[in-house]
DNA sequence: GCATTTTTTGCAAATAAGTTGCAATAATTG
DNA sequence: CAATTATTGCAACTTATTTGCAAAAAATGC
């Protein structure tokens, strides 16, 4: 798992070190889409030196090589991250009160894609799906 | 329905100014959500006096009065705002060539919701759907 | 209509998220 | 181990948005 990750990174022509491992392993470890800065925070309370910019810069390197994806959730004024592997196509679902966010593990929206394109003449590449409300402990 | 609008501001306490009622009227002659930004290059073409600063209140204090709605779309890196009046519930689909935003009629979601609120247990409040693709002209 | 009160405005400055330039450093290849 | 190339850290920049403050504009009472 960890070896085929470095190969992928390896195979794009990009490098694995210290701090792009870092960087990962937060990723791989945290269920939920962490932003830049908080994915900073983590490396930081966990004692690992890095800059900033440089999880900036790994993350997009990570969401070119497409290993992870970046994704806004509703109302959140920061992008998020998170490992592709094992999540393919999902969904969210965010608290407004504490902003817990858990995964849905459904998608019904793959009909309905057809039917938006004959009817905007569209052509649809994807769609975001989100939900809001209250987690069971700030209800 | 101007008067109304105006009715509603006032009821409110606040008050219909000139650069307020500039703010609205770009609001509802367009049928896109806005950005604020966007909103202010409309009122430089239209040679209307106004700082951007005062649009960024002006749609905050419109928000609060719940007049207007402000909106996060997928991949979108700024907040839109649009009118609430006529535009109840409703989706969002966006050109990832040209930005072109139109609206979805459908809203399929309602059955759905309650089967999310049994298997999270989250009290569903809100959702948001967006398709992002080709639009007929960039295809 | 005029003085008073309170909101709104414009300007400058501050924040916050994210990006870019550049020289120093660390991986990789041979 | 030397040469090449990607990556890092720092500072500076950009863009979206917010805040402080004094001046200007509405609304209210007379």
């Amino acid at each position: 798992m960890k070896v085929s990750v470095k190969d992928e990174i390896r195979a794009s022509g990009k490098r694995m070190t210290r701090t792009r491992q870092a960087v990962l392993d937060v990723l791989e470890s945290t269920k939920y889409p962490l932003s830049p800065l908080e994915l900073y925070a983590c490396l930081q309370k966990q004692s690992v030196a890095i800059d900033p910019v440089t999880v900036y810069r790994n993350l997009n390197a990570l969401k070119t090589i497409g290993l992870v994806r970046r994704i806004k959730l509703h109302q959140d004024d920061q992008f998020r991250y998170e490992m592709k592997e094992g999540r393919e196509h999902h969904h969210h679902i965010r608290c407004r009160s504490c902003g817990k966010i858990e995964d849905l593990l459904l998608c019904p929206l793959k009909k309905l894609t057809s039917m938006i394109e004959r009817e905007t003449r569209f052509l649809v590449g994807d769609h975001s799906l989100e939900f809001s409300g209250w987690c069971p402990e700030c209800q």
